[in-house]
DNA sequence: CTCGGTGCAAAGCTTTTGCATCCGC
DNA sequence: GCGGATGCAAAAGCTTTGCACCGAG
């Protein structure tokens, strides 16, 4: 899951060469984020990440956050999700299979799958409606059966 | 696109029966947004369908909007979307197809399609992960060839 | 030195909640 | 008449914005 020191070399180039093909400086809060971003698993929302940094020596604000974050989304190192809820999710993308995502109906739990027949129906719609499909979001809303959902016991 | 007498008159049925299932008063509010939105075409918001029924001389608060958008949703009268957006926007589902959402990433007009095989690949996460599907959204973000996109003018 | 970026707090927007009033049952 | 539903407004929660200060180039 987590990312090695060279692979992360490599994410960190990637946002360095979007900086710079952007014009945009390079600040100790955006590497600090990132670096937070890859350190993190799974799923993570803009307060959680907040307090996170907040609780490392060094500090960046809300703003900041928000701001890096579509920096981050914009290169593709980082994807953003909404699972319904009026409330953004983020996850770290690189070096992640392609996946997308079910949602416990029961407790909310998210579990990833991976089926490349997608990528088949977006071909298709590719053709039919003459759009370039950049990315696409799949979500399944399911209830579980019996045991399986954790918070059933609840 | 629009319903008929005969088929509107179902759907006051369906809710009718789902009113009287849950226990529920069927009020003349309840009525009046279930007609309101099945007048309407398309996606609308909140605030949208608001402002209509405050446009007619029955006025309600938005307190009730929400509640009875719930409860559409829950008797699958209408369905809710988040396109990406921190705003809720939703459709009537009576007498609609199936169908899924292509958005522009340009200039962010909705398109609707329809392709069966996503049926499979819900079967198939249900096997794998032992769950019950109950619904899915599948939003492709595309950008347009051309002229396709009618904001590219602009 | 410049001007983009940051931090902080205020403002904006959508949605939820509390409470008095109202009306379906 | 009782208790759920409504209306209104206030509150809550996420995100954006404005402005003074800071620091990368």
């Amino acid at each position: 899951m987590a990312l090695n020191p060279k692979q992360y070399e490599a994410v960190r180039q990637i946002f360095t060469a979007y900086l710079e093909k952007k014009a945009l400086r390079k600040t100790t809060e955006r590497y600090a984020i990132l670096e937070e971003i890859y350190s993190l698993s799974g799923h993570f929302d803009v307060e959680a990440l907040f307090i996170h940094l907040k609780n490392k020596d060094y500090g960046v604000s809300r703003a900041t956050v928000y701001n890096t974050l579509d920096l981050l989304v914009e290169c593709d190192l980082v994807s953003k999700h909404q699972f319904g809820k009026n409330l953004a999710q983020y996850e770290k993308s690189y070096g992640s299979k392609q996946h997308d995502h079910l949602i416990c109906t029961d407790c909310s739990k998210v579990v990833e799958f991976c089926d490349p027949r997608i990528q088949n129906i977006q071909n298709t719609v590719e053709e039919l409606l003459h759009f370039n499909v950049m990315h696409h979001s799949l979500i399944l809303y399911a209830s579980c059966k019996k045991e399986n959902c954790e918070n059933k016991r609840l």
